[in-house]
RNA sequence: UCCCCCUUAGCUCAGUUGGUUAGAGCGGCUGACUGUUAAUCAGUAGGUCCUUGGUUCGAGCCCAAGAGGGGGAGCCA
């Protein structure tokens, strides 16, 4: 084979060269009428065909291009004769990269169930659906970065292994490296803590957002973007063991400015990969609709996924209190009805994902933000308003997925944040650094956690959060 | 953690009231054909009916326990 450089597919797609001799190496999806080869190298959705004269070539080597073979064709790129591309390559030289045997090779040219995708996550790159995500998913990294970046923020890495138990948001992960088969122990039994590696009890991190506020208390706007652990035992199409999260944190943000913020990033994410992510998205959208067909009409959505995306882009979320939330929900149909599994009584009532689901998929039927929640179903940190009932609390809810955004103003005010601590119970031992925030400079100030995953699920219409990152840790499982 | 559903060929599934040799489509293989688009046509191979135990003359089908998967709830992002 000549000595010539690979080019990538998408390259090849973008700006065709007739006429120019090209190696193009990837991976075969089909093999038809022993003369088209579709070769995908996952820079894009799109296929390249390959040409190859079989009268003129090694009968033994073509048996070898089979669904899954790796291959390097070498040979000049023509218009195509086909209808169903507009440019192929003339195979000059052809060379088997990698075989795949036909009779073991687990990916077929044919539909295959996600649930058995899942169980080949390591070969199920290699299917559209799968490359696709992953390549949106990419672009939403990218857009992250590029949003906060032209804002102003800076990223910030916040630790992986932390100290401090008292964050709040779940149940943890340990870290250690003490043997657990024999581990050291105090003179009263229980396990001492100090001769593990740290000195100290430590966990993997549920959330970067109280080290974060430490940098938005000096550089004003930060974010984080990270690895995120929970040791929930959460069997949800929703929920990761292992996910990746968003933290924004802001100086000088009440908790208006906070929910502008949350609506221009998730606008902006969703407009960059209509921009961005065409060939992907429209086959996505069409992945979707096809589902769909085997749905009763009433579980249908009444819009595609394309229609979705450029709706939640042009139009304004919904932003709603806690408080006229609940009057909604009480005087709602299913209220009424006693449709609701959990009937909405009266004012301090948590919500269901069964009510938030009726006030963004029937009521308003938009993204819908929930703000100023009581105080007592809410996290700690968060600012207590002049009520005394509520805190400036805010979730971003969308439909089919709930919750995808929580954030809050957080307490400034150290006398009241201290109360607040001290009537919850949590040691101070822990949050001494965080309370000391309050007490050298403070300033009022608010932050949101976008759970990146849910977001994946939103851009590319799938149903299960397993399926939007490419190895999911959930309860029982770590493979691969 | 709780509730519900599923597990039959490589994949997606059918399998009647418990009855003799368990089927289809796709995929694989063999051959034909050759400008195809998940190519087409003909033929063909392929089974621990999830596992264990039980009921029965007889179990893919009934019962129990377990494993795996899915949907929903809670928790949340």
């Amino acid at each position: 084979m000549e000595d010539l450089k690979r080019i990538k597919i998408k390259e090849l797609m973008d700006a065709p060269v007739v006429g120019k001799k090209v190696n193009v190496k990837g991976w075969v999806r089909t093999f038809r009428s022993n003369r088209f080869i579709a070769i995908n190298d996952g820079s894009t959705i799109n296929n390249m065909q390959a040409v190859v004269d079989f009268e003129a070539m090694d009968e033994q080597l073509l048996k070898r291009v089979t669904t899954g073979a790796c291959v390097s064709v070498t040979g000049e790129l023509k218009e195509s004769l086909g209808k169903g591309q507009t440019v192929e390559v003339i195979v000059e030289s052809l060379e088997i990269l990698g075989d795949a045997d036909p009779e073991k090779y687990p990916l077929q040219p044919k539909k295959h169930s996600l649930e058995f995708l899942r169980e080949i996550a390591h070969l199920r790159v290699r299917t559209n659906t799968f490359s696709a995500i992953y390549r949106v998913r990419h672009a939403m990294i990218f857009a992250v970065h590029n949003f906060f970046n032209q804002k102003g923020f800076y990223n910030v890495h916040t630790p992986i292994i932390t100290g401090s138990d008292a964050e709040g948001a779940g149940e943890m992960f340990r870290v250690t490296t003490l043997d657990l088969t024999n581990p050291p122990k105090n003179e009263d039994g229980t396990i001492n803590n100090k001769e593990d590696f740290f000195g100290k009890e430590t966990n993997l991190t549920v959330s970067g957002q109280l080290e974060g506020e430490t940098a938005a208390m000096g550089m004003s706007e930060i974010y984080t973007f990270g690895p995120t652990f929970r040791a929930e035992n959460s069997n949800t199409s929703r929920h990761l063991a292992e996910f990746w999260m968003i933290e924004p944190e802001m100086a000088f943000y009440d908790i208006n400015d906070n929910m502008d913020l949350a609506e221009e990033f998730v606008k902006y994410l969703v407009k960059y990969a209509l921009e961005n992510c065409k060939d992907d998205l429209e086959f996505l959208n069409q992945r979707a609709l096809d589902e769909e067909k085997g749905k009763p009409q009433n579980e249908r959505s009444s819009m595609s996924l394309l229609e979705r995306l450029q709706f939640v882009a042009d139009n304004e979320f919904e932003r709603v209190t806690y408080t006229e939330a609940i009057d909604i929900l009480k005087n709602s149909k299913p209220n009424k009805k006693k449709k609701f599994q959990y009937l909405i009584e009266e004012w301090g009532a948590d919500l269901q994902s069964e009510h938030e689901r009726f006030l963004v998929e029937k009521h308003f039927e938009k993204p819908v933000i929930l703000y100023n929640y009581p105080k007592d179903i809410k996290a700690f940190y968060m600012r207590q308003n002049n009520d005394d009932k509520t805190v400036a609390a805010m979730d971003v809810l969308f439909p089919g997925i709930g919750e995808i955004i929580g954030g809050s103003q957080r307490e400034e005010r150290y006398d009241v944040l201290k109360a607040r601590v001290d009537e919850l119970g949590i040691p101070e031992k822990d949050l001494w650094w965080y309370l000391d925030l309050r007490k050298f400079g403070s300033a009022p100030h608010s932050g949101f956690g976008l759970g990146f995953e849910r977001l994946i699920l939103f851009v590319t219409g799938m149903g299960n959060i397993r399926d939007v990152i490419p190895f999911p840790r959930t309860p029982d499982n770590a493979e691969f």
